[in-house]
DNA sequence: TAAACGCATAAACATATATTTATATATTTA
DNA sequence: TAAATATATAAATATATGTTTATGCGTTTA
């Protein structure tokens, strides 16, 4: 059973998703869509480094996105993510770290 | 509900297990113990390099360790981080990222 | 069509992290 | 007790990554 391929596309996500303020984008999506100037509103950070940030979270396929007018809503891609953070979360709420 | 603490505790962990030779470790440990000179050799990297590695996911209690003779064994500290990790297997099996 | 808005990109910089090399500590065995 | 084994630590280096600043591009609206 070698799943060395599989470890690694995991650990790239894991990675993306360790950061603080992505895992606060994602968590925020959690439950809804949001534009790109209400998710760096929320997490309080420049502009440009939200959009960075965003790109990250795409190109692992943590979020999508999808044009509306002149704004991009981005959400949760996939449910599986949802339930990873959740799991996450609810594993951290039981005693931390 | 401001849980930004746990988000940051999170993504701390996250981070830790988002480095394919950690992911590897932790996969190769979650149904047995090992001790370093096992896991160095299934991981395939230096020793110094495999401690300092462990170090790091004991430091977030993914990990613990007993002493057993001149032997450390090294284990999954708790059953959530093997579910979290089985979680993420699973959602790279269904078409990866 | 010009201005304003929303978002992305690129370069530059600062900082964090992985890796190597050398060495130290503790335990066992000869 | 000296040698061997198992692991950890520390310093040095290389590389990756987060952050800022400046700017560009597309869409809407006045």
């Amino acid at each position: 059973m070698e799943r060395t391929t599989e470890i690694y596309d995991l650990a790239t996500i894991y990675s993306v998703l360790g950061d603080g303020s992505r895992l606060g984008i994602v968590t925020y999506l959690l439950d809804k869509e949001a534009n790109v100037s209400e998710i760096t509103k929320h997490v309080n950070l420049s502009q440009p480094l939200v959009s960075h940030h965003l790109r990250l979270l795409r190109d692992v396929r943590i979020l999508k996105s999808r044009k509306k007018g002149k704004c991009i809503y981005y959400s949760i891609d996939d449910d599986h993510i949802k339930q990873i953070v959740l799991l996450g979360l609810a594993h951290i709420s039981h005693g931390g770290y």
